[in-house]
RNA sequence: GGGAGUGUCGCAUAGCGGCAAUUGCACCUGACUGUAAAUCAGGAGACUUCGGUCUGCGCUGGUUCGAGUCCAGCCACUCCCA
């Protein structure tokens, strides 16, 4: 099987310029393609994973990553499909989230031996001189296309500001470049880029006459049409301090049955035949073993086997009733919080961080969501004594487990 | 630069001067389940010695026994004209 069924079994497909010339080139093997990301957080999400499972898929057919790190357009920041004006990043915080991108990319890439190389756009954005660059760029585009790209619509009633709208020019300006310093003849990227990528294959033919290829990734939706990697709490990081392995491989278990089989065919590497095999044989029950699997794989590929093989014991521990309670997610009590060897429950909720405030405390309590230890607490002024740790449940399937310092 | 309008709990929406404030989505808890979905029931500012107390409708002042609601100024955003 090839390179380019695969990623069409797999249903990574969205958008392709030409699909008979890049299938034939990403299948031999030569290519060089890049893909951009821009530093807006300290860590990487689950959008940049799909990404750079894309490029190591490649990089394995033996073709040439280029990781773009966005020094430069995250100075700007992309409007595409956002609803409201990004917030300006300073400097500082771009440079920082780029050394954690940096950090968490070479997890997933093989940077050695120039198998795949990073660049910062920084390097030829910060420089460019604005009337040349109206003049040589600027020129090959027209406003009326441009704000006819499908990425801008949302931004209508809202307003664009002209720092943003020039966004898909310093894209499409970045593929001009690489094209040129790289060779690079390729961009991927998510289907929210479409219109920016286009930009630049577009500026690629005018201003050299060449043919460069534009290929989407289809957005990783739930059934229910929502983005997924988003909890209420905000995304799903691939950084294990701001979610921890078990919350990750909780995460994944928790999807719903309709998008067990998806995430595996886009998230996983787990052979596309044996997913297949899979799905034509899973109902009832049978689905758990599916989204362990899928919760287990991922987390492995993200945290490396020791921690998903903790996550998965303590998902095993927890909801099939079993003592172990090792790997739970737990905190600290430091000693001043008690009296007399007791805490209360409401404030022993909110140092755990289970709840808000006491209020919701107490009202968890009221409603029978707490458990410690396995009894149900009903009164909310009930006083925990804490000696050796202290196993607190919330609602159904959140587990929680408190020490003393 | 001139004119019009809007700003309420995550988002969206209601609110004749007496409101901790409507409704929808999302969310949380319970029941049923398979750590799923659907359904049903409940909850949802904070703190509380459970009697209360404090904070709250863009910001700052004012009128009033009492202001999300009226007035003034400011700020932000949107639209129209230039």
């Amino acid at each position: 099987m090839t390179v380019f069924e695969e990623l069409e079994r797999r249903g990574l497909l969205a958008q392709l310029t030409d699909r008979k010339e890049i299938e034939e080139l990403i299948n031999a093997g030569k290519a060089t393609f890049y893909i951009g990301f821009d530093p807006t957080a300290d860590s990487l999400h689950v959008g940049h994973f799909m990404a750079l499972c894309l490029m190591k898929r490649l990089q394995m057919a033996g073709n040439k990553p280029i990781v773009l790190l966005g020094g430069g357009t995250g100075m700007i920041g992309d409007p595409s499909g956002k609803t409201d004006m990004r917030k300006m990043l300073t400097p500082e915080t771009i440079a920082h989230n780029i050394q954690c991108f940096k950090k968490q990319m070479s997890r997933f890439i093989d940077f050695s031996d120039d198998k795949a190389i990073a660049v910062n756009n920084a390097d030829w954005l910060m420089n460019l001189n604005y009337v040349e660059l109206l003049r040589e760029v600027g020129a090959q585009f027209t406003v009326n296309r441009m704000l006819a790209a499908e990425c801008y619509k949302q931004r209508w009633e809202k307003g664009l500001t002209f720092l943003e709208f020039n966004y898909m020019i310093m894209q499409s300006y970045d593929f001009y470049r690489l094209y040129q310093d790289y060779g690079c003849n390729m961009q991927f990227g998510g289907d929210d880029q479409w219109s920016n990528m286009l930009g630049g294959t577009e500026l690629i033919r005018r201003k050299l006459g060449k043919d460069a290829y534009a290929m989407t990734i289809t957005l990783l939706l739930n059934s229910e049409g929502k983005k997924m990697g988003k909890t209420e709490k905000g995304a799903v990081w691939l950084d294990a301090e701001k979610t921890s392995p078990y919350e990750f491989f909780q995460y994944w278990r928790n999807v719903a049955d309709a998008d067990v089989i998806k995430c595996m065919k886009m998230l996983t590497f787990i052979p596309i035949e044996e997913i297949e095999e899979m799905e034509t044989h899973l109902e009832g029950a049978g689905f758990n073993k599916a989204k362990e699997l899928l919760a287990y794989s991922l987390t492995e590929l993200v945290h490396g086997k020791e921690e998903a093989d903790k996550a998965l014991e303590a998902a095993k521990a927890v909801f099939g009733g079993g003592g172990n309670s090792e790997n739970m997610p737990s905190t600290v009590i430091p000693a001043d919080k008690l009296t007399d060897g007791t805490i209360n429950i409401c404030d022993l909720l909110v140092a755990c961080n289970l709840v808000p405030t006491k209020s919701e405390g107490r009202r968890n309590i009221q409603q029978g969501g707490i458990s410690i230890n396995g009894e149900k607490i009903t009164d909310p002024k009930a006083e925990i004594k804490i000696d050796g740790e202290v196993i607190i449940k919330k609602g159904k399937k959140v587990f929680h487990k408190a020490t003393l310092a």
